[in-house]
DNA sequence: CCTTGTTAGTTACAAAAACAACTATTAGCA
DNA sequence: TGCTAATAGTTGTTTTTGTAACTAACAAGG
Protein backbone atom coordinates (compact mmCIF):
# COMPACT_ATOMS: atom_id res chain seq x y z
CA UNK A 1 0.00 0.00 0.00
CA UNK A 2 1.54 3.22 -1.30
CA UNK A 3 0.54 5.01 1.64
CA UNK A 4 2.97 7.83 3.45
CA UNK A 5 3.70 6.27 6.88
CA UNK A 6 2.15 7.91 10.24
CA UNK A 7 0.83 11.32 9.03
CA UNK A 8 -1.55 12.10 12.08
CA UNK A 9 -4.16 14.35 11.74
CA UNK A 10 -2.82 16.61 14.77
CA UNK A 11 -0.56 18.19 12.96
CA UNK A 12 -2.77 18.51 9.82
CA UNK A 13 -1.64 22.17 8.72
CA UNK A 14 -5.04 23.93 9.00
CA UNK A 15 -5.67 22.35 12.31
CA UNK A 16 -2.39 23.26 13.38
CA UNK A 17 -2.97 26.87 12.38
CA UNK A 18 -6.23 27.01 14.11
CA UNK A 19 -5.41 25.43 17.03
CA UNK A 20 -2.65 28.00 17.60
CA UNK A 21 -4.18 31.09 16.58
CA UNK A 22 -7.30 30.17 18.96
CA UNK A 23 -4.86 29.65 21.89
CA UNK A 24 -2.30 32.24 21.30
CA UNK A 25 -5.39 34.99 20.94
CA UNK A 26 -6.99 34.04 23.54
CA UNK A 27 -5.40 36.32 26.34
CA UNK A 28 -5.37 39.12 23.71
CA UNK A 29 -9.18 38.92 22.98
CA UNK A 30 -9.82 39.25 26.69
CA UNK A 31 -8.26 42.63 26.29
CA UNK A 32 -10.86 44.61 23.19
CA UNK A 33 -13.40 42.55 24.64
CA UNK A 34 -13.72 42.89 28.04
CA UNK A 35 -11.71 45.94 28.24
CA UNK A 36 -12.44 47.61 25.40
CA UNK A 37 -15.84 46.41 24.63
CA UNK A 38 -15.03 45.41 21.29
CA UNK A 39 -16.43 41.99 19.04
CA UNK A 40 -13.79 40.32 16.97
CA UNK A 41 -14.50 42.61 13.92
CA UNK A 42 -14.60 45.36 14.90
CA UNK A 43 -11.49 45.15 16.48
CA UNK A 44 -10.15 44.41 13.05
CA UNK A 45 -11.66 46.98 11.32
CA UNK A 46 -10.71 49.31 13.95
CA UNK A 47 -7.26 48.30 13.70
CA UNK A 48 -7.21 48.57 9.67
CA UNK A 49 -8.10 52.06 9.69
CA UNK A 50 -5.65 52.92 12.32
CA UNK A 51 -2.79 51.42 10.70
CA UNK A 52 -3.57 52.26 6.88
CA UNK A 53 -6.31 55.25 7.51
CA UNK A 54 -9.34 56.81 5.87
CA UNK A 55 -10.83 54.02 3.60
CA UNK A 56 -14.04 52.35 1.95
CA UNK A 57 -15.98 49.35 3.88
CA UNK A 58 -15.59 47.20 0.71
CA UNK A 59 -11.86 47.98 0.81
CA UNK A 60 -11.61 47.01 4.56
CA UNK A 61 -13.30 44.09 3.43
CA UNK A 62 -10.92 42.88 0.56
CA UNK A 63 -7.94 43.33 2.75
CA UNK A 64 -9.20 41.62 5.64
CA UNK A 65 -11.52 39.50 4.09
CA UNK A 66 -14.26 39.82 6.20
CA UNK A 67 -17.58 39.84 4.98
CA UNK A 68 -19.46 42.74 4.00
CA UNK A 69 -22.08 42.12 6.10
CA UNK A 70 -19.92 42.07 9.07
CA UNK A 71 -18.23 44.67 8.22
CA UNK A 72 -21.38 46.65 7.83
CA UNK A 73 -22.26 45.49 11.46
CA UNK A 74 -19.46 45.79 12.71
CA UNK A 75 -18.75 49.83 11.10
CA UNK A 76 -22.32 51.11 12.42
CA UNK A 77 -21.60 49.34 16.10
CA UNK A 78 -17.97 51.71 15.71
CA UNK A 79 -19.96 54.56 14.78
CA UNK A 80 -22.98 54.47 17.47
CA UNK A 81 -19.84 54.95 19.75
CA UNK A 82 -18.09 57.48 17.97
CA UNK A 83 -15.45 55.53 17.42
CA UNK A 84 -15.62 56.07 13.38
CA UNK A 85 -16.70 59.01 11.25
CA UNK A 86 -18.76 58.04 7.83
CA UNK A 87 -18.76 60.33 4.97
CA UNK A 88 -20.44 59.62 1.69
CA UNK A 89 -18.18 59.62 -1.19
CA UNK A 90 -18.97 62.63 -3.64
CA UNK A 91 -17.71 60.53 -7.10
CA UNK A 92 -19.56 57.98 -5.87
CA UNK A 93 -22.44 58.22 -3.69
CA UNK A 94 -23.13 54.05 -2.94
CA UNK A 95 -19.87 54.47 -1.42
CA UNK A 96 -18.60 56.25 2.17
CA UNK A 97 -14.84 57.02 3.38
CA UNK A 98 -14.49 55.59 7.11
CA UNK A 99 -12.19 57.43 9.13
CA UNK A 100 -11.14 57.43 12.79
CA UNK A 101 -12.61 60.15 15.45
CA UNK A 102 -10.09 61.08 17.64
CA UNK A 103 -11.64 58.65 20.41
CA UNK A 104 -11.03 56.28 18.10
CA UNK A 105 -7.64 57.05 17.29
CA UNK A 106 -7.12 56.74 20.85
CA UNK A 107 -8.58 53.41 21.48
CA UNK A 108 -6.65 51.75 18.37
CA UNK A 109 -3.09 53.43 19.78
CA UNK A 110 -3.70 51.73 23.10
CA UNK A 111 -4.95 48.45 21.77
CA UNK A 112 -1.80 48.71 19.13
CA UNK A 113 0.82 49.11 21.72
CA UNK A 114 -1.06 46.00 23.52
CA UNK A 115 -0.87 44.01 20.49
CA UNK A 116 2.70 44.90 20.16
CA UNK A 117 3.97 43.91 23.38
CA UNK A 118 1.43 41.06 23.16
CA UNK A 119 2.99 39.61 20.09
CA UNK A 120 6.48 40.17 21.85
CA UNK A 121 5.93 38.45 24.84
CA UNK A 122 4.40 35.57 22.29
CA UNK A 123 7.82 35.14 20.51
CA UNK A 124 9.72 35.49 23.24
CA UNK A 125 10.43 31.74 23.24
CA UNK A 126 10.83 31.59 19.62
CA UNK A 127 14.51 31.77 18.65
CA UNK A 128 15.07 35.13 16.41
CA UNK A 129 15.84 32.99 13.46
CA UNK A 130 12.71 31.03 13.65
CA UNK A 131 10.55 34.23 13.75
CA UNK A 132 11.25 34.79 10.34
CA UNK A 133 10.93 31.28 8.82
CA UNK A 134 7.10 31.51 11.00
CA UNK A 135 6.05 34.60 9.47
CA UNK A 136 6.92 33.95 6.05
CA UNK A 137 5.45 30.88 6.30
CA UNK A 138 2.15 32.27 7.61
CA UNK A 139 2.04 34.91 5.04
CA UNK A 140 2.37 32.63 2.45
CA UNK A 141 -0.56 30.40 3.81
CA UNK A 142 -1.94 33.42 3.66
CA UNK A 143 -2.79 33.40 -0.18
CA UNK A 144 -2.17 29.42 -0.59
CA UNK A 145 -4.88 28.79 -3.28
CA UNK A 146 -5.26 25.17 -4.48
CA UNK A 147 -7.31 23.47 -6.69
CA UNK A 148 -9.06 26.10 -7.73
CA UNK A 149 -12.10 23.68 -8.63
CA UNK B 1 9.63 57.97 21.79
CA UNK B 2 10.57 54.52 22.99
CA UNK B 3 7.99 53.05 20.71
CA UNK B 4 9.30 49.64 19.37
CA UNK B 5 9.81 50.81 14.93
CA UNK B 6 7.42 49.70 12.15
CA UNK B 7 4.99 47.17 14.25
CA UNK B 8 2.34 46.30 11.64
CA UNK B 9 -0.62 44.74 12.72
CA UNK B 10 -0.64 42.73 9.94
CA UNK B 11 2.13 40.80 11.15
CA UNK B 12 0.53 40.50 14.13
CA UNK B 13 0.68 36.67 15.11
CA UNK B 14 -2.85 35.97 16.33
CA UNK B 15 -4.10 37.40 13.33
CA UNK B 16 -1.67 36.22 10.79
CA UNK B 17 -2.51 32.93 12.48
CA UNK B 18 -6.00 33.25 12.03
CA UNK B 19 -5.95 34.36 8.37
CA UNK B 20 -3.09 31.88 7.34
CA UNK B 21 -5.87 28.90 9.28
CA UNK B 22 -8.95 29.88 7.27
CA UNK B 23 -7.48 30.49 3.79
CA UNK B 24 -5.55 27.65 3.85
CA UNK B 25 -8.13 25.75 5.10
CA UNK B 26 -11.14 26.86 3.41
CA UNK B 27 -10.66 24.41 0.66
CA UNK B 28 -10.80 21.08 2.30
CA UNK B 29 -13.86 22.92 4.53
CA UNK B 30 -15.36 22.22 1.36
CA UNK B 31 -15.04 18.77 1.23
CA UNK B 32 -15.89 17.74 4.77
CA UNK B 33 -18.93 20.16 4.69
CA UNK B 34 -20.20 19.99 0.59
CA UNK B 35 -18.76 15.94 0.19
CA UNK B 36 -19.65 14.36 3.41
CA UNK B 37 -22.59 16.96 5.11
CA UNK B 38 -20.37 17.26 8.24
CA UNK B 39 -19.79 20.32 10.59
CA UNK B 40 -16.51 21.60 11.37
CA UNK B 41 -16.71 20.45 15.07
CA UNK B 42 -17.97 16.93 13.67
CA UNK B 43 -14.90 16.62 11.56
CA UNK B 44 -12.86 16.93 14.63
CA UNK B 45 -14.44 14.47 16.62
CA UNK B 46 -14.54 12.11 13.75
CA UNK B 47 -11.01 12.48 13.43
CA UNK B 48 -10.22 12.19 16.72
CA UNK B 49 -11.69 9.50 17.20
CA UNK B 50 -10.60 7.45 13.83
CA UNK B 51 -7.43 9.07 15.17
CA UNK B 52 -6.52 7.83 18.51
CA UNK B 53 -9.65 5.05 18.55
CA UNK B 54 -12.49 4.91 21.24
CA UNK B 55 -12.47 7.32 24.25
CA UNK B 56 -15.38 9.74 26.12
CA UNK B 57 -16.62 12.96 24.91
CA UNK B 58 -15.06 14.98 27.90
CA UNK B 59 -11.56 13.42 26.60
CA UNK B 60 -12.10 14.58 23.03
CA UNK B 61 -12.81 17.95 24.23
CA UNK B 62 -9.25 18.03 26.30
CA UNK B 63 -7.64 16.69 23.09
CA UNK B 64 -8.58 19.40 20.78
CA UNK B 65 -9.72 21.82 23.12
CA UNK B 66 -13.34 21.70 22.06
CA UNK B 67 -16.32 23.29 24.40
CA UNK B 68 -18.60 20.02 25.58
CA UNK B 69 -21.50 21.87 24.64
CA UNK B 70 -19.82 21.93 20.68
CA UNK B 71 -19.20 17.95 21.68
CA UNK B 72 -22.82 16.99 22.51
CA UNK B 73 -24.05 18.59 19.43
CA UNK B 74 -21.74 16.61 17.09
CA UNK B 75 -21.69 13.68 18.84
CA UNK B 76 -25.62 13.45 18.70
CA UNK B 77 -25.80 14.30 15.24
CA UNK B 78 -22.67 11.54 14.50
CA UNK B 79 -24.99 9.11 16.12
CA UNK B 80 -28.28 10.32 14.34
CA UNK B 81 -26.10 9.44 10.83
CA UNK B 82 -24.82 6.30 12.35
CA UNK B 83 -21.44 7.30 11.56
CA UNK B 84 -20.65 6.19 15.94
CA UNK B 85 -22.00 4.51 18.70
CA UNK B 86 -21.93 5.38 22.16
CA UNK B 87 -22.22 2.79 25.32
CA UNK B 88 -22.26 4.23 28.39
CA UNK B 89 -19.62 3.05 31.16
CA UNK B 90 -20.25 0.49 33.72
CA UNK B 91 -17.62 1.89 36.40
CA UNK B 92 -19.09 5.42 35.88
CA UNK B 93 -22.47 5.63 34.26
CA UNK B 94 -21.82 9.24 33.26
CA UNK B 95 -19.47 9.01 31.17
CA UNK B 96 -19.96 6.65 27.89
CA UNK B 97 -17.73 5.45 25.03
CA UNK B 98 -17.73 6.83 21.78
CA UNK B 99 -16.68 4.33 18.66
CA UNK B 100 -16.99 4.73 15.10
CA UNK B 101 -18.89 2.59 13.55
CA UNK B 102 -17.92 0.86 10.21
CA UNK B 103 -19.24 3.30 8.15
CA UNK B 104 -18.10 6.56 10.74
CA UNK B 105 -14.40 4.13 10.11
CA UNK B 106 -14.71 4.34 6.38
CA UNK B 107 -15.62 8.02 5.88
CA UNK B 108 -12.77 8.61 8.50
CA UNK B 109 -10.50 7.11 6.19
CA UNK B 110 -11.09 8.56 3.43
CA UNK B 111 -11.41 12.24 4.71
CA UNK B 112 -8.07 11.81 6.53
CA UNK B 113 -6.41 10.39 2.97
CA UNK B 114 -7.65 13.76 1.45
CA UNK B 115 -6.27 15.35 4.29
CA UNK B 116 -2.94 13.90 4.07
CA UNK B 117 -3.26 14.98 0.28
CA UNK B 118 -4.10 18.71 1.41
CA UNK B 119 -1.60 19.11 4.06
CA UNK B 120 1.37 17.70 1.22
CA UNK B 121 -0.06 20.02 -1.27
CA UNK B 122 -0.11 23.11 0.96
CA UNK B 123 3.11 22.47 2.19
CA UNK B 124 4.49 21.98 -1.40
CA UNK B 125 6.33 25.51 -1.72
CA UNK B 126 7.88 25.55 1.37
CA UNK B 127 11.28 24.54 1.62
CA UNK B 128 11.24 20.63 3.67
CA UNK B 129 14.06 22.69 6.28
CA UNK B 130 11.46 25.43 7.10
CA UNK B 131 8.21 23.20 7.51
CA UNK B 132 9.83 21.52 10.63
CA UNK B 133 10.52 24.96 11.81
CA UNK B 134 6.86 25.91 10.90
CA UNK B 135 5.23 23.03 12.84
CA UNK B 136 7.60 22.99 15.53
CA UNK B 137 6.32 27.22 16.15
CA UNK B 138 2.74 25.96 15.82
CA UNK B 139 2.98 23.47 17.97
CA UNK B 140 4.18 25.52 20.86
CA UNK B 141 1.68 28.71 20.04
CA UNK B 142 -0.66 25.97 20.84
CA UNK B 143 -0.23 25.59 23.99
CA UNK B 144 1.18 29.78 24.58
CA UNK B 145 -0.18 30.41 28.24
CA UNK B 146 0.52 34.11 28.91
CA UNK B 147 -0.09 35.96 31.60
CA UNK B 148 -2.13 33.50 33.90
CA UNK B 149 -3.93 36.66 35.59
C1' DC C 1 -27.51 6.95 55.09
C1' DC C 2 -27.37 11.89 54.13
C1' DT C 3 -25.44 16.14 53.18
C1' DT C 4 -22.22 18.71 50.29
C1' DG C 5 -19.48 19.03 46.45
C1' DT C 6 -17.82 17.49 41.95
C1' DT C 7 -18.10 15.62 37.30
C1' DA C 8 -20.30 13.92 32.54
C1' DG C 9 -23.26 15.26 29.58
C1' DT C 10 -27.59 17.79 27.96
C1' DT C 11 -30.71 21.51 27.19
C1' DA C 12 -32.40 26.36 26.90
C1' DC C 13 -31.70 30.86 25.76
C1' DA C 14 -28.94 34.75 24.03
C1' DA C 15 -25.22 36.33 20.92
C1' DA C 16 -22.92 36.09 16.69
C1' DA C 17 -22.22 34.32 12.19
C1' DA C 18 -23.66 32.72 7.39
C1' DC C 19 -26.59 33.33 3.65
C1' DA C 20 -29.84 35.44 0.75
C1' DA C 21 -32.57 39.15 -0.65
C1' DC C 22 -32.94 43.95 -0.79
C1' DT C 23 -32.15 49.44 -1.92
C1' DA C 24 -29.64 52.85 -4.00
C1' DT C 25 -26.33 54.27 -7.20
C1' DT C 26 -23.40 53.91 -11.13
C1' DA C 27 -21.70 52.10 -15.69
C1' DG C 28 -22.13 50.37 -20.37
C1' DC C 29 -24.25 50.51 -24.40
C1' DA C 30 -27.86 50.12 -27.90
C1' DT D 1 -32.53 58.42 -23.24
C1' DG D 2 -33.61 53.97 -21.50
C1' DC D 3 -32.47 49.30 -20.75
C1' DT D 4 -29.54 45.90 -18.47
C1' DA D 5 -25.95 44.70 -15.52
C1' DA D 6 -22.87 45.58 -11.84
C1' DT D 7 -21.44 47.50 -7.33
C1' DA D 8 -21.71 49.55 -2.25
C1' DG D 9 -23.84 48.82 1.45
C1' DT D 10 -27.93 47.30 4.37
C1' DT D 11 -31.49 44.37 6.28
C1' DG D 12 -33.89 40.06 7.35
C1' DT D 13 -33.81 35.12 8.18
C1' DT D 14 -31.71 30.96 9.27
C1' DT D 15 -27.60 28.36 11.41
C1' DT D 16 -24.19 27.99 14.53
C1' DT D 17 -21.96 29.34 18.61
C1' DG D 18 -21.46 30.86 23.51
C1' DT D 19 -23.17 31.03 28.20
C1' DA D 20 -25.50 29.44 31.84
C1' DA D 21 -28.47 26.51 34.02
C1' DC D 22 -29.85 21.93 34.37
C1' DT D 23 -30.09 16.42 35.27
C1' DA D 24 -27.94 12.39 36.57
C1' DA D 25 -24.32 9.97 38.65
C1' DC D 26 -20.59 9.63 41.77
C1' DA D 27 -17.44 10.68 45.95
C1' DA D 28 -16.17 11.87 50.55
C1' DG D 29 -17.06 12.96 55.28
C1' DG D 30 -20.00 13.28 59.01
Amino acid sequence: MPQMPDFCLTDFLPYLLNRAAEESGAEFARIYKDQYGLLRTEWRVLFHLGEFGTMTATEIGQRARIHKTKISRAVASLQKRRLLMRTRMERDRRQECLTLTRTGTKMFEELAQAAQHYNTALLADIPANERAVLTGCLHRLQTARLAPK
